[in-house]
DNA sequence: CGTTTTATTCCATTTTCTGGAACTGATGCT
DNA sequence: AGCATCAGTTCCAGAAAATGGAATAAAACG
């Protein structure tokens, strides 16, 4: 009955630990293939994240080289393309380059992207007050996922990438996210996921878990006490909804040789005005509590 | 036999002549639908189109009631752009807005548009300089297509978009790339276009369009002297190309009560020295002569 | 003018999209 | 607590679109 689309999942791939060793790009380009998606339209979109990294022109043929994709497919994409005015030929007919369109389209997506910008002011800022990385997240499905994140410019430093999840029962925003919830709806979560084991932190135990949000759920904060990656301090605070229940966190998370609990709660008076600029952000960019206009 | 696809066609509606009369918006909101596309990949674009204007969240309903499309199918365009990371559901799960993936989409897209971006600072020049509205045109298909356009600031002004299209035989632009062609390509091109009458002087009458291309083939530059649009002077000359023949024209237009042909003339040299420079850009920008690396 | 390279069209097969109807879960009201 | 309401989600059979190998057309080359 898991009806789970293919996500990032919590590859620890991904979080990478830069202990003493920062900014490692791998930045190792394959020249292959790089068209993927599930669907025809992904594809396409896929396409244009290829056009998009273009600096000139390009030709069919030249697509086709570098993708792998088959000739007749690729001409279907750019023609659609062309014809919708996302693409325009130049000069002769076979050197594309973008069209107004898709430029209007991208002008558009960056102008109106008020409310992302403003939440990673928001998050710049405290990171820049307290010194560590902090990110925001949200409840996704049964997993916590980092919306933005902004990292600490101390050389010793957790590596993770927004939008990769991580489970909730070892993270300090997951632990709010279920405190929050009706007793009914978190038992109803609770039994999807497996208490998976990450460190011996982990609280893998249901009541042990249950006992821990209760306390989380009164304090009003949660840590992620090296319950998901060793060496890892979390805590995290609630940012407060304008009606019913919050899904969004804030949270600070450091090394254990740096961060300590004492320390982390010291945060905590920063970490809630935070959330509470952020809480105001969002009550201005939200359509409304009731639905539609006339 | 003809396989046209649709376009933007010169629909006059677009031509607007503001005569003292500037900054005439309509601006009408239609508050209803706006999905469009002939294909589904293209309604998604569409769609994105619709997203990228808000500047705040939106939720599935919402959406319905705005586009007018029905729920599942909102509802499963929407879970795809989330599942590919280019939407994010922002903490209740309710409301959506842009995912990382789209914002660096969007970020691409502007960033690496050097060669617009170049061409187009040309063009402003150009306008600064000889104080009328310039474009910069390419023959697509058997139409010729405005790639971009600089208004001047004169308040008697011709409007025209960027993204339209005029007929060959009556655009100064168009009866260039005509000269530049052999003959037989010409005579292909002319078999599939009506030489349809605009205005008086438009050049109806196949014999006298080979006189005036000859002519204009020598000249090295073209008129429009009211042959599309009353009261519409235009000089263009070709934007000079590395290999091969051009395909992009760049024009000056301007309304005849202050444009003469004498007059036009006198911007030859500048306009001339305007295209050189959008010739040097395309050319740095193109992939080279050959097609492939290894 | 023949040769090569690239663009375009064809089309049978496979895959995806579509949207009405039914279902589920959440919220609100009594 | 129990029912009403509303938004979100799933189902599924018919309709539409994508796929890509092979053939064809059109330029560019020499």
């Amino acid at each position: 009955m898991l009806s789970i689309k293919f996500r990032n999942y919590y590859n620890l791939d991904q979080i990478t630990t830069c202990i003493e060793n920062i900014a490692m790009k791998p930045d190792m380009k394959p020249e292959i293939a790089k068209i993927d998606g599930d669907t025809p339209a992904l594809r396409l979109l896929s396409l244009l994240e290829v056009i998009a990294e273009k600096d000139r022109f390009f030709t069919l043929q030249g697509l086709v080289e570098e993708t792998g994709l088959p000739k007749p497919t690729l001409h279907r994409m750019l023609q659609q393309l062309e014809t919708a005015g996302m693409l325009q030929r130049d000069g002769d007919n076979r050197h594309y380059g973008t069209g107004v369109r898709l430029r209007r389209l991208a002008e558009n997506l960056l102008l109106n992207n008020t409310v992302q910008g403003a939440r990673h002011a928001v998050l710049s800022q405290l990171v820049k007050e307290i010194g560590e990385s902090c990110n925001i997240t949200a409840l996704s499905g049964n997993e916590v996922l980092y919306l933005d994140r902004v990292e600490t410019q101390a050389p010793l430093r957790f590596y993770l990438h927004p939008g990769s999840q991580v489970p909730v029962h070892c993270s300090a925003s997951g632990k709010l996210f279920l405190a929050q919830m009706k007793p009914a709806q978190r038992r109803r979560l609770l039994a999807h996921v497996s208490l998976e084991r990450f460190t011996h932190n982990t609280l893998t135990d249901l009541s042990l878990l249950e006992e821990e949000i209760e306390r989380v759920g009164s304090a009003g904060h949660a840590f992620d006490d090296e319950e998901f990656l060793p060496g890892l301090l979390c805590i995290a605070v609630l940012v407060p909804a304008a009606r019913g229940r919050s899904n969004l966190g804030l949270a600070v998370q450091g090394p254990t040789m740096r961060l300590s609990r004492e320390k982390a709660l010291s945060f905590l008076p920063a970490l809630r005005e935070a959330a509470q600029s952020i809480a105001a952000i969002d009550a201005e960019a939200t359509p409304d509590g009731n639905a539609s206009a006339s």
